[in-house]
RNA sequence: GGCCCGUUGGUCAAGGGGUUAAGACGCAUCCCUUUCACGGAUGAAUCACGAGUUCGAUUCUCGUACGGGCUACCA
């Protein structure tokens, strides 16, 4: 049956706010699936709690979704056939399907204002108990249409009056599904409250909304959090009341995310300084930025690879995986189920690899933009090839090239002066005075070769190259780091060099 | 409290009755490099615990402990 269903897969966020690590492997995922399959990927938009509705929070989506290359076939931007994909647009859909429960007996009318529900929780709060349930042991003490006279309910509705719809969980049954992660997983419907289906305003809740879309929509593989496995009987019992078993998705119930202790919050982000959200947020009330891993370095391909493979690989020794490998290596089977504690450090090593792995052109613009950042505007694109090639392998992030690679374009402002002093002598000097007119007498002007040149001329002032390439380094770039010291000098050119090094001899003088 | 899920080095993990229990990150030492990286070599470090099944359990079963999630008219 579900072999010869097309596969659609669908990623559902709620738009209020920064689009995390979970998420975004969430939505990895799917994307990876979808392809392998040659399925189609859906965003469908799940903004039915219009009190959690934050301006902007979709457009972010989206950009998070293009920068990490991960875009749906189906959106409410991109459209589709299966439109419209966005839940409050689709309101009016859900109520029949509500009424349809209720009229079968699957479902009923609630009343019960927010403070009969709070006084209820007050009531039969216990020791054993201290969060109780809208369940069976206590529907039958609430005001709905299971305890209500029939033309009291009649009435009541007919007024208008507010009223949730409750999904009736029968007693005593055991529901259970295979998830393709997990396996078996079954439930007792006893422990599993009354939810609420419709919402007052009319708005389904998540329960109802994700099982009558995912239907409507086609969807054939449905990945989500492991966060919604206590609430997946509600779901199975919806398909099986509205659809039927054998029209269901295949479920897939994701493993966590967690961070040094736990689940992997904002909070630790900041307090452990690395970024959970794939690109920065500002929060519109506090104004709060919490930078994503884009602004914070990383390249798209890294983190993609380094997404998948939390939690995920494919037995052999592979780590580095391109777009194109995953989705042919990936399979939900080898996910494992127990979560994942994520690691910064070993994401900057990912990092570090896809820079060293990429060619020039895929980091140009990039590098391009960490320069104008920094203020050094980028005019000699050649020149800026050249430099990410020469630097590239010591970068961990994209914003590495600037400490790594700024003194190209502009000379040193500060220089590392205790890296020289203490051994500086007349001899030094009077070195580097001949250095420079044999500089500037040179029309051999590649690394190799001054080396060589330097060496030698090291050699005849009977002083040990070792004393002289510190001092020469940080003329030339101000501090104890970069490539080697001669292919800097090489790219810098001979006039640029000859004035860096005028430039600190005067400064020692 | 209840329910559900999980548990191989500090972290990510392979393996799934008999193995010297892979590999990666990180860490340490050394080599290379008279900066920093890269690269190379070496090292420290692991099957949560207790029963059971078995000739033999890291692997299977059951408990316990621990971790996590859920327990809203939020998703």
């Amino acid at each position: 049956m579900h072999t010869t269903k097309k596969v659609r897969v669908r990623f559902a966020p709620s738009p209020t706010g920064g689009l995390h690590l979970g998420g975004v492997r969430t939505v990895l995922y799917n994307y990876l699936f979808a392809k392998q399959h040659q399925g189609d990927f859906i965003l469908r938009i799940e903004d039915t709690d219009q009190s959690r509705y934050v301006p902007g929070a979709e457009e972010y989506i989206f950009s998070c979704l293009k920068w990490t290359g991960l875009e749906p076939d189906e959106s409410p931007i991109h459209g589709g056939a299966y439109g419209p994909y966005r839940q409050s647009e689709r309101k009016a859909l859900y109520r029949q399907y509500a009424d349809q429960l209720v009229k079968n007996g699957y479902a009923y009318y609630a009343f019960d204002s927010p403070g009969e529900l709070e006084k209820m929780r007050e009531d039969f709060k216990t020791e054993q108990n201290p969060a109780p349930q809208y369940d069976h042991t206590v529907r039958s003490q609430m005001r709905n249409s299971l305890t209500l006279a029939e033309s009291e309910v009649k009435k009541l509705l007919d007024e208008n009056t507010r009223h949730v719809i409750r999904i009736k969980m029968p007693e005593n049954e055991t529901v259970s599904f295979t998830d393709m992660i997990r396996g078996e997983v079954s439930f007792n419907t006893s422990v599993v409250d009354d939810k609420v289906l419709l919402k007052a305003d009319g708005m389904p809740t998540y329960h109802l909304a994700v099982v009558v879309d995912d239907h409507l929509m086609e969807i054939s593989h449905a990945f989500r959090g492991e966060e919604w496995l206590p609430s997946a009987p509600v779901h199975i019992l919806l398909w099986k009341y509205l659809f039927g078993l054998d029209a269901m998705p295949q479920w897939a119930h994701l493993p966590l995310i967690l961070g040094p202790n736990g689940k992997l919050s904002k909070r630790d982000g900041a307090k452990y300084g690395f970024p959970v959200f794939a690109m920065s947020w500002t929060d519109a009330k506090t104004n709060e930025l919490t930078e994503g891993f884009k602004e914070k370095g990383f390249l798209p391909e890294a983190f993609i690879n380094l997404l998948a493979v939390l939690g995920w690989n494919d037995g052999t020794e592979q780590e580095i995986f391109s777009k194109a490998e995953l989705i042919e290596k990936f399979s939900i089977e080898r996910v494992h189920s127990g979560g994942a504690r994520f690691d910064y450090e070993k994401a900057k090593w990912f990092n570090h690899e896809w820079i060293k792995r990429l060619e020039v052109a895929g980091l140009r613009e990039q590098v391009k933009q960490v320069f104008s950042d920094k203020g050094i505007h980028i005019t000699d694109e050649q020149l800026l090839d050249k430099v990410i090639a020469l630097v590239k392998e010591r970068c961990h992030l994209l914003t590495d090239f600037a400490q790594q690679g700024a003194f190209f374009f502009k000379a040193p402002e500060q220089y590392d002066m205790n890296a020289v002093k203490p051994k500086w002598n007349e001899a030094k000097q009077v070195f580097f005075a001949e250095l420079i007119r044999n500089f500037e007498l040179s029309n051999n002007w590649i690394a190799h070769d001054l080396e060589t040149g330097f060496k030698e001329m090291a050699a005849a002032h009977r002083i040990k190259p070792g004393e002289l390439l510190l001092p020469f380094r940080i003329m030339l770039v101000g501090g104890k780091f970069g490539p080697h010291v001669f292919d800097i000098a090489e790219l810098l050119g001979k006039e640029e060099t000859v004035a860096r090094i005028k430039h600190l001899l005067a400064l020692l003088q």
